[in-house]
DNA sequence: TAGCTTGCTAAGCGCTTGCTTAGGTCGTCG
DNA sequence: CGACGACCTAAGCAAGCGCTTAGCAAGCTA
């Protein structure tokens, strides 16, 4: 199911991860029950609490790790080759095709912020605030390069994340077209939306 | 708080439903109880089952009754007077800013989906379905008499319809600009997006 | 005024929740 | 071989959950 966190030790505490992965992302954090979780990686209930302090805990470790990748993409995107425009394009695929293959662990990332406990809350927002201020300056770019044209930066910044944020939504296994089509799809979409020349 | 359902009767049902919205739209369905609902109407935690057979019940009122009012306004913007852009412009800016002003309901609309009873769920997957055929047979409309451009009918109503439902997601009460400003604001965007000829 | 309906509460039932405790098993190393 | 640490389970606790029951007070009808 997923091949994430490859560094995480012991094995079964990734297999926690994994199933509370799925549960969180299919029927959210509220409706997981811890015996869900643990009975899904093939334990006890009482072994996640080996692994785990907390049920929020496991939350924290999937929220975390999910904000730094998608915090690492974007950053990565924005500081690439090429114009405003080209970097854009890079950044929008990317963002879209990961809330698209991976929509359980985004939905967890994008709608289950409410839940985490105070600090690690406190830690995410701040990642959040970085990913919106790493889109905002690329449009800034943009912009003052000519290369964009839009009324109001803000505003621009928030739809861009808008919509890859909400494929976590309703994406699905079942989903036309795949994660990679989607997110080219998109990209075209928001170098129109941003006026790009080339659109 | 909410002037909402001004045919809801008795009034106590009313009070009810306005609390289970703000309750709901803050922390979520599965993290409210039936007490945090009732005191918050004040009342005693057995005065809901008086009104509602159950708090599952609670939320299907308020589902149903704000899926029908998004696709009233939808449809309606749709049917209006103008070309494409002009209906779409109307569309974008009422569901934003309905997105903004009400991000309460917005969000128990859009986020509680899973957590409605069958048949229930089933009707307000149908409503839905009716909201998506509006807005991608408009735009078709647009494409087909030359005012819109676009590549991928589907994604683009996709977008659309993402751009106003993430509202609800992010939108405060402390947000700025107002609902009115934001629904203009990413009504320009959505006609840039479609490759409108006047933007 | 008697009897019924409507709208509510006090009390609590049965169950599930997150989490703890006590103990067992297995591989490793002195 | 014996002690230890890592990992896991069976059993269960206190608290909180959705919901029910029994009954009371106010207002309408006859």
């Amino acid at each position: 199911m997923t091949d994430l966190w490859p560094d995480v030790r012991p094995d079964a505490a990734r297999r926690l991860m994994a199933a509370a992965v799925a549960a969180f992302g299919e029927r959210g954090y509220h409706a997981t029950t811890t015996r869900d979780i643990a009975t899904a990686a093939g334990m006890s209930p009482a072994a996640l609490y080996v692994h785990f302090p907390s049920k929020a805990a496991v939350l924290s470790a999937i929220s975390r790790s999910g904000h730094e990748k998608a915090l690492a993409m974007v950053t990565a995107a924005a500081a690439g080759p090429g114009d405003a425009a080209a970097r854009m394009r890079v950044l929008v695929t990317e963002f879209v095709a990961w809330h698209a293959r991976r929509h359980r662990v985004a939905r967890i990332v994008q709608y289950e912020l409410t839940a985490l406990p105070e600090p690690d809350y406190e830690a995410v927002v701040a990642l959040r605030r970085q990913t919106d201020a790493v889109v905002r300056s690329l449009i800034e770019d943009g912009v003052s390069s000519g290369v964009f044209r839009v009324s109001d930066i803000r505003s621009a910044a928030r739809a861009v994340l808008s919509l890859g944020i909400d494929v976590a939504r309703w994406y699905t296994a079942e989903s036309k077209p795949d994660p990679e089509t989607l997110g080219a799809d998109y990209a075209g979409l928001v170098l129109a939306m941003l006026g790009a020349a080339g659109a």
